[in-house]
RNA sequence: AGCUCUGUGGUGUAACGGGUAACACACGUGACUUUGACUCACGUAUUUCAGGUUCAAAUCCUGACGGAGCUGCCA
């Protein structure tokens, strides 16, 4: 066992070491184990993490599992997604992936074995008599006229519904537990139910599917997985978890562990949530940025470092939880702030004419601001350029650092200049600016001491490339959206904003997802869809900014 | 109402029963700045409440109050 001080701590690794020390491991083994029923997202990052970050820190292991227990809900598609999605973000499982429906023949050995010791029985009962016999919260429940079947005739019963010999609801097998447990899954639990459905592994094999609560202990325990880690919800389950363990004839003891899920502000992460944003078209698709689905975040241009650094910051607990954005959002900025090139782009251009300039030059700019290693480009500078309409003021009070006629600011790596008049349409709106600029400014002070405070970006009318910029904001306009009566009802209608911009050429050098700073903005990536005739740009995430925001 | 879990700055987490409750994000103030960025400095909590045990309590005990989960042949 190494030292795994490489991660934060938590109380599961706290019972690790526990467990560790005292012996009653000498190893590790974890595993993720989503259903391919839907895409990831966030809060699977954070399970993910959990555990692949656990087996690598203890260098034990990690094995990727498909809860494939409900064929009519899964598809192949998703499990190609859910292994492209957790290889993205870093991570390897232990030798192949794995499937439950690996397992559905010693399942229903298992299954056989609880009948023959009198603890599981063939019920005829219709799914509202169960439901009814089951009780509530705070009645119990009764038992099933068929609980006491003999052994014999329920091994026979099992073995027809395993044949095909009776129809879908016709009859299920429960576990003999207790019907007055307060634990409503401990009051007689469907293990086994009929379901005449072609699945992704098993093809048409099999005609009855073993439910969640008596698959999953059995899987973790043939896998010899020592610390199932699951979400909150899967408390109570637990006690059912331990009654299938304890009752079969198994040596491996996995023991399960709950830990809070994921609650990320202004997004949803339930699946059924997720699900009715795509299929309203309220966002154009598992992958569209805005989406809190590991699709989307990459697409937004977020990269695996910065998410696995997003679940190492928020830690692990069995708290209630709700995370501010501006977490996710710091941790891509971190990694971009140090590692994105620099780039000038106009968002919304007003050109700007620069009089007494005339022959046209290429400036050598940096790439980052205090890395030289990341080298300069060429930048073209021209006598007419474009500015970002919020950068100029016809007049402004003193806190206003940018361009106000009748006073100076510098051109980013390039000159200062002086706003002299403007030029307006019949609406009063400024259509130009006209400038002078002073040609010895260039990686220079004004020679006179003139302080020149502003800086502002800009970009050459000549040499400018069109561009559509996604601005991206919040997908809903309230923190919790999924505390709505009706969420869809909170969609932000600002979530994406899409402008015609103006760039400098050497944009076209970026590769897609590549994360680039437009300086003053905010970090941007080339989207998947871009092409040299037609470039797409992301916006993944602003800049901080301590002054307003800008009117975008 | 029954059972289970859970209450630490605005948010997320940390803290062998022992030092002025630590870290990150956020926020505020100031410095620096050819990005209103970055960086740096400083600031923000009677650990839900009330008792109790102890030389010593965020931590242990009791009670109250708050929040979450559980009544699929879903996972």
């Amino acid at each position: 066992m190494t030292d795994p001080v490489s991660r934060p701590t938590n109380f599961i690794r706290h019972i690790i070491d526990k467990d560790l020390t005292d012996g009653v491991h000498d190893h590790v083994a974890t595993r993720f184990p989503p259903e391919p029923n839907g895409y990831l997202h966030i809060g699977h990052a954070k399970s993910i993490c959990l555990n692949f970050g656990i087996a690598e820190d203890y260098e034990g292991t990690c094995n990727l599992r498909f809860d494939d227990t409900n064929p009519e809900k899964e598809d192949i598609d998703f499990v190609n997604s859910i292994k492209q999605d957790v290889q993205w973000l870093g991570f390897q499982w232990q030798g192949k992936e794995l499937y439950s429906s690996d397992y559905f023949d010693q399942l229903h050995g298992y299954a056989v074995e609880l009948i023959e010791k009198g603890l599981a029985f063939v019920d005829f009962s219709s799914q509202d008599e169960i439901r009814e016999m089951r009780g509530t919260l705070t009645a119990p429940g009764v038992n099933s006229p068929y609980r006491d079947t003999a052994v014999t005739e329920n091994l026979m019963h099992f073995e027809k519904m395993k044949n095909g010999e009776y129809a879908e609801g016709e009859c299920c097998l429960r576990a003999k537990i207790e019907m007055t447990s307060a634990f409503m899954c401990m009051r007689d639990p469907v293990i086994y139910r009929i379901k005449f459905a072609h699945h992704h592994q098993t093809l048409d094999k099999w005609c009855i599917y073993p439910m969640y609560d008596f698959t999953h202990c059995i899987s973790d325990a043939i896998e010899g997985i020592t610390h199932s880690l699951c979400t909150l919800e899967f408390q109570d389950n637990r006690r059912l978890y331990d009654w299938v363990i304890e009752n079969i004839s198994i040596e491996c003891i996995p023991r399960q562990y709950e830990f809070s899920r994921l609650n990320l502000e202004y997004t949803v992460l339930s699946k059924r949530r997720l699900i009715q944003l795509v299929d309203d078209n309220h966002v154009s698709g598992w992958d569209d940025p805005r989406m809190p689905t590991i699709a989307g975040i990459r697409r937004r241009g977020y990269s695996p470092a910065s998410i696995r650094e997003f679940c190492q910051r928020i830690g692990v607990t069995k708290m209630d939880n709700m995370v501010e954005m501006s977490m996710l959002e710091a941790c891509i900025r971190d990694e971009l702030n140090a590692n994105a090139k620099r780039r000038m782009a106009v968002l919304e251009p007003v050109k700007l004419v620069i009089e007494n300039f005339s022959n046209d030059e290429w400036l050598d700019a940096p790439n980052h601001p205090v890395n030289e290693e990341m080298g300069t480009r060429k930048v073209p500078f021209t006598k007419e350029i474009f500015i970002e309409a919020d950068d100029f003021r016809e007049q402004a009070n003193k806190k206003y650092k940018r361009l106000v006629l009748g006073k100076e600011v510098r051109l980013r790596n390039a000159y200062v200049i002086k706003a002299e008049r403007v030029e307006k349409d019949e609406n009063g709106n400024v259509v130009c600016i006209y400038c002078s600029y002073d040609a010895d400014t260039l990686g220079k002070d004004p020679a006179d001491g003139r302080k020149v405070k502003g800086v502002i970006h800009w970009v050459s009318a000549s040499h400018a490339l069109n561009a559509e910029v996604r601005l991206y904001n919040t997908l809903f306009t309230v923190p919790n959206p999924a505390a709505e009566e009706d969420f869809a009802g909170t969609i932000n209608p600002q979530s994406l904003v899409v402008v015609n911009a103006k760039v400098e050429p050497s944009l076209l050098e970026f590769e897609p997802l590549q994360g680039i700073q437009f300086e003053r903005q905010g970090y941007f990536c080339r989207d998947v869809d871009t092409t040299d005739d037609k470039l797409i740009f992301n916006r993944t995430v602003e800049l901080r900014d301590s002054f307003a925001k800008f009117g975008s």
